[in-house]
DNA sequence: CTTGATCCTCACGTAACGTGAGGATCTAAC
DNA sequence: GTTAGATCCTCACGTTACGTGAGGATCAAG
């Protein structure tokens, strides 16, 4: 790929075996920034130089360099590849064993770190012109569902969003957004749990629970667990969040249907 | 998880509401020299100071640094969380997009050099006291096949290599160390291309090519490539590989073996 | 008043070079 | 012999997100 100049190349016959900073810069597509560096660690130190102080790599230079390239090409880093080459092959098979699980141990992170971009860029879509707090709300309710939730009911949870329409994720959004004010309402005006209004919202209440958990008890469970230790928080930091109060307000209406047959 | 100590955390009721650095950073997990940090890059500037400098921080600090932790797990860096924070949300879809795409890059980037490893980690052990120069020769070969095989070429030898048994793995590798040199002995001393001891050997040769391409076309015509492009440069690297001269040599016997019917 | 905890401000170190600054040397052409 | 352009040299700062002291001031409690 690389085109040589040949006439700039070619040396007197009987320095023909060694070659300068820029001409190995060339051949091997490093900079010549990277081999004065690998000079200044004593990774790569030229056998050479001219009286002048230009530095001059021998034919072994090179094939040092080549194995050097090598090692980088497998992601080692500079401190191993010196001490690989400096015959230290005692621990080989571990050294790759190691430098495997860290790459690993990244792989795993960043594959968290693009999950999560994609489950919030999922929820800007859905919702246009959203704040800066609002992102950070979204955030923080994420974390805090990876903290409650297997890996296994995220993937569960995330499947059914993605097969939902945007459309009925809005409606259940809006929804909510009816459902908690009014319930907030009652529990304020003190209006029975059992009455038949709240009987209502009950029912609503319940439907769109178990949309959510899709009627599987682990995740409602660790709904529950989340709500029991981060709910205040939740609250004080998001709107349109029940508080406690309200929780226990519906689950007083809750078993009021459960005693009335529908 | 962290034990705070009450007694410490109280202060005076007129200075209830701010926080000194020690304080902030066991509540939020971080330390005191990275709230120094966020200050000296203007990140997080407590509103205030007391008399004899000690940082205090404001609830509406620890809002904001809550804020800097979300967005901090979802991967960006300081100076992205303080352009977030700032309200640039004109871009804040491309901002994540292209975080995202950073992220993926380095996921595939990686994940090729664990299965580089891997292969390593696989030749190694199937032959011991590996030379660091033997190391790097395998190393050039396998970075060499990447160049000229698609990764679908690439997984089917994997998988065929990972079938076959650690047996046959070296019966094939002595075998070719026997090929090789028999054939470079004909070569030199003249033999036919057709004579019957060539066609033995390229029969046998044949086998063992067929056993590596599996029949696929496309591997064993990548392997001409490669071979055409770097036979020169792996003769001179490494022992026991074909050179040039007995490529051509072998492929005359193969013509006379289609020849003469078996 | 002392003591231990906490606070402050420098300031160097990390990985692998990039990017000049300022100056010497080389090579070919005139 | 000189001169221009390419190439070489050695500093030395910048990059990320802090860690890790050094050396000294301040705070809270006994």
């Amino acid at each position: 790929m690389v085109m040589s100049a040949p006439t700039r190349e070619r040396r007197s016959a009987v320095t023909t075996e060694s070659w300068k900073v820029g001409q190995l810069a060339r051949r091997t597509g490093l900079t010549v920034r990277a081999l004065h560096h690998y000079d200044d660690i004593g990774l790569l130190v030229p056998s050479g130089r001219t009286p002048s102080g230009h530095r001059l790599y021998t034919r072994a230079d090179v094939e040092r360099l080549q194995q050097i390239q090598s090692l980088r090409l497998m992601g080692f880093p500079l401190d191993e590849v010196k001490r690989l080459l400096s015959g230290a092959r005692l621990s080989l098979r571990r050294v790759i064993e190691l430098h495997r699980m860290r790459l690993e141990e990244q792989i795993a992170s960043h594959t968290r770190l693009v999950e999560r971009l994609s489950s919030l860029a999922d929820h800007l879509e859905r919702s246009d012109g959203v704040t800066t707090d609002a992102l950070c709300q979204i955030i923080e309710a994420m974390t805090s569902m990876e903290k409650y939730f297997t890996p296994e009911q995220l993937d569960t949870l995330r499947a059914r969003r993605e097969e939902a329409t945007d459309h009925r994720v809005r409606e259940v959004e809006r929804e909510w957004g009816e459902l908690i004010p009014a319930v907030q309402h009652h529990l304020e005006v003190g209006t029975a749990p059992d009455a038949p209004e709240m009987l209502a919202l009950a029912r609503r209440w319940k439907a769109l629970v178990e949309e959510f958990t899709g009627g599987d008890v682990g995740i409602s469970k660790a709904v529950m667990t989340m709500y029991r230790n981060e709910g205040d928080v939740l609250c004080r930091r998001m709107s349109n969040v029940p508080t406690p109060a309200m929780f226990d307000y519906i689950g007083q209406s809750y078993r009021a249907l459960a005693a009335v047959p529908a």
